[in-house]
DNA sequence: GCCGTGACGATTC
DNA sequence: CGAATCGCCACGG
């Protein structure tokens, strides 16, 4: 386990700051796979669920939100980052240029 | 070591 | 501009 793609991503994703969101694909990047977006976003979805990860400030790379679902409910997701100060467009995705946060 | 899979990304149609 | 497709990488079987 230890070593793991996966732990260096959840470590990652654990460094994003309260009110600033990151993308798999920018994570994948600073681990030095550029194109392992889909293995980071595959880490989140095997992340443990009791874990203090905060999964929900990882975002696609055009600002969208991963599945509403995928956190127990729509609109969940965007509740919690609202609650931290994220601001979204009318698009319905995060302000990437206000709190896009890369490692 | 190949096959299937996946909370992505960028390009093409 | 919206939808579809290809490509990418890591993990489990």
């Amino acid at each position: 386990m230890t070593g793991s793609f996966f732990e260096l991503v959840w470590k990652v994703a654990a460094r994003v700051p309260r009110g600033k969101v990151t993308t798999y694909g920018a994570i994948a990047r600073a681990l030095g796979s550029r194109g392992a977006a889909r293995t980071v976003g595959w880490a989140m979805r095997a992340a443990p669920a009791g874990s203090k990860l905060p999964c929900h400030r990882v975002v696609k790379a055009t600002g969208e939100l991963s599945p509403e679902d995928a956190f127990g409910g729509p609109g969940v997701q965007r509740l919690l980052l609202e609650d931290e100060g994220v601001t979204f467009n009318a698009q319905g995705g995060v302000d990437m240029k206000r709190h896009l946060w890369i490692p």
